[in-house]
DNA sequence: TTAGTATTAACCGGGTTGGTCAACAGGTAG
DNA sequence: CTACCTGTTGACCAACCCGGTTAATACTAA
């Protein structure tokens, strides 16, 4: 299955991933026009049916794809071992900018992939998104050591305060649509230190 | 203009309010039938078509009562004046959370109306907004008295984690699809303690 | 030249959409 | 009871849109 679109040079793979994830993250499934998504990849839809056998394979295929790079490239990151709470909050946001950079509409086309309603879709949705799910246990509280925060400080507190502030930031980085990595980056030491220094001892 | 609609009894302008809200967040402007907010609103299409005489004047309406209404609500809850900035940005969450009660897709609305690009309401959209936005200078930071504050404390990125943190909470709040008032009031107020407990003297 | 492959324009049948309109329900004044 | 008004609707229409097919064309490699 797919062979044709795995045959193609990874910059058209790409170039027609995006355009599946910005059409698909503009609209619901239904109302997400094939050709829409041809036009966007500069293809025809012809074509597009030649690669994927109908929308329901295609948006499933875009589902599977997102999930699998959003966990792959998160694994590789280191975001997700170490013991240092401020460096795996850095990498973890860094990973998901230059993600954002890749694949700009990605995100929030899983986002809504979730919370799809149209029956045409919506079990095998959920099939594919469970197994990574449970990976997401990330928003969990990692085992810290007391000792190196100022005393008194309240750990499950500050963890939710720095995850909020993550997820406002890349929220708002959402709905710009130029994103310039340099300057993100620089934002990210800049808060990261802020923590650190009320933070530690 | 639209007089009809106002002489109906503000339940069911309610209802059709949000029911307009709820089509337009979900969908472009082009891609929201009109049939379905009349179903929404347990009306029919018709009779929005009495109430308002198309599609277009119907989607500048609800945007234009969208505006006024944040603008009205946020300006009587005192979250742009006094000078305790905990308690202003309290009141500001308290009161977009009571909002999104009453008017669960009013905020994702305006911020879809914001970047739709369909010819035929950009522009207006664009003059809607217009007088709103210079409003939204609530993103600086206020005068504050740094005696009040831990020494060397940088009031600058306190105030922009405070932001982060508010956006990302309410940012969640929209991808629930309950609103639990009661407990948010709660979580507002454990964060905002333990904002002061950190960064106040 | 040939044979196979990549790519497309044109097409089809069915569904959807904005908007209209004639009719109807229910109240009310004469 | 009748005439009339106001709010409300189902049915309708013409235009358009959409998923999917197909027959024909461009490209390539042998």
């Amino acid at each position: 299955m797919n062979e044709k679109f795995y045959a193609l040079p990874k910059e058209k793979q790409d170039r027609i991933i995006n355009a599946g994830y910005k059409v698909f993250a503009k609209n619901s499934y239904k109302k997400s026009p094939v050709n829409e998504i041809a036009l966007e990849a500069d293809i025809s839809k012809a074509l597009l049916f030649f690669y994927f056998k109908n929308k329901k394979e295609l948006y499933l295929f875009l589902l599977k794809t997102a999930e699998e790079t959003t966990s792959k490239v998160l694994m590789e990151s280191g975001a997700y071992n170490g013991d240092d709470i401020f460096d795996i909050m850095y990498k973890g946001l860094i990973t998901k900018t230059k993600l954002m950079k890749q694949y700009p509409n990605m995100s929030k086309f899983s986002i809504k992939a979730y919370y799809e309603k149209d029956p045409d879709v919506a079990k095998e949705v959920l099939k594919i998104i469970a197994p990574y799910k449970k990976v997401e246990t990330y928003n969990a509280l990692p085992p810290l050591d007391p000792s190196k925060f100022k005393d008194g400080l309240d750990l499950g507190m500050m963890y939710q305060d720095m995850f909020l502030a993550s997820e406002g930031y890349l929220w708002r980085l959402e709905q710009s649509d130029k994103i310039d990595v340099d300057k993100i980056v620089k934002d990210y030491e800049k808060i990261i230190d802020f923590w650190k220094s009320i933070y530690l001892k």
